[in-house]
DNA sequence: CTCTACTTACTGACCGGTAAGTAAGTAAAA
DNA sequence: TTTTACTTACTTACCGGTCAGTAAGTAGAG
């Protein structure tokens, strides 16, 4: 019972942040949408940009946590790379819409908030990403390039911002799943 | 002479846009990077909406224009998108970093404004990478596949927005953007 | 050649509204 | 009786947008 009106915050903040972003989305909104006071957020939260990096930072846990049940799999690199590209389009999209939200927003933040993002997003995300990439590369699974360049294909397609269908709504189907899979698959695989 | 200022609006206007988002920047931001009176925008454009979308106009109209000029040239359809892909990313980052911020921001604006930067998107844009993908579909250059999950992997590629360094900044290196197209093409190319 | 009427391209002051944030009080639980 | 978890009522700052006014032209009439 005590964390409720927290993690109520989160939720309903979480959607707000990404269907109006940082500036767009308002704290009186979030009050007003769980019935309680302005003043009320600020006792769980010291200011709006704790509360938007708390968001974030929930986020890149979660994906900071399948990278690593993933990468513990004794499966190829490539194959780990389709279980995520999966297991990330399955997610309902405004779970996925979160890390755009924070690669969008991140410079609306104070110099502080950006750089403490930035270490949290290539900690648990990005560079962790960037290794099981590299391995495979090692293990000739994959074309060599730049593990940059690779992320760069890998996530651009994964987290695209150009059908609202994809920024809201329902998951992406099963099929359409697999197709985006083996394009990127094929993409970077070795030839 | 006489349109000096409306074109310098249009600008700063997409600099700082780029930079801060539609809500994160001000009106007022604007006039005092140029040194004129906030009134002044007021003079050549409605509102803020109508900067926003006119800033976008400019921005599609040239894809539009790229996308015919491409469409036009006498080679198979795989090499269209090669040259569309390696012109796009020889753009300087901020004229990139335009078609985000449509994408990103339109739901902040009004529906009427929404429906007017669809119809656009979608005609001058879209429609024809569409059509282009298509051609190269029924002539076997390409996998056949829904025509806009190809089109969602080449935009997702093409326009990310995950390194800050490819929001602003220098263009992408020719080694890179040769390196991104291919690994487009043969993500998408028939096997 | 010049006076009149009008337009273009602004300025500076200001408006209502809303943003983030806070100080002080309160009711209930420990 | 102190701490927890809030509410009420407020401040300050800034937002988009409008207003009346004006300097500098320009175009036509005489």
């Amino acid at each position: 019972m005590e964390n409720d009106l927290r993690l109520n915050i989160l939720q309903t903040a979480k959607t707000l942040f990404v269907n109006k972003g940082y500036h767009g989305m308002s704290m009186r909104e979030i009050a007003e949408a769980l019935g309680v006071s302005k003043a009320a957020l600020y006792y769980h939260f010291k200011d709006k940009e704790e509360l938007f990096l708390a968001i974030l930072r929930i986020y890149l846990d979660e994906m900071s946590a399948l990278l690593d049940r993933l990468d513990a799999q004794p499966v190829p690199s490539v194959e780990k790379i389709r279980l995520f590209v999966e297991d990330v389009l399955s997610q309902p999209a405004e779970q996925r819409a979160t890390i755009r939200l924070g690669s969008q927003e991140i410079n609306q933040l104070s110099p502080e908030a950006r750089q403490a993002f930035g270490v949290l997003y290539r900690e648990k995300f990005i560079g962790k990403l960037q290794r099981i990439l590299q391995d495979g590369m090692d293990a000739g699974e994959l074309r060599r390039m730049p593990a940059e360049t690779a992320v760069w294909a890998l996530l651009g397609i994964m987290f695209p911002y150009f059908y609202p269908a994809h920024a809201q709504g329902a998951p992406v189907s099963t099929e359409t799943t697999r197709l985006v899979a083996d394009i990127i698959l094929d993409g970077i695989a070795a030839r």
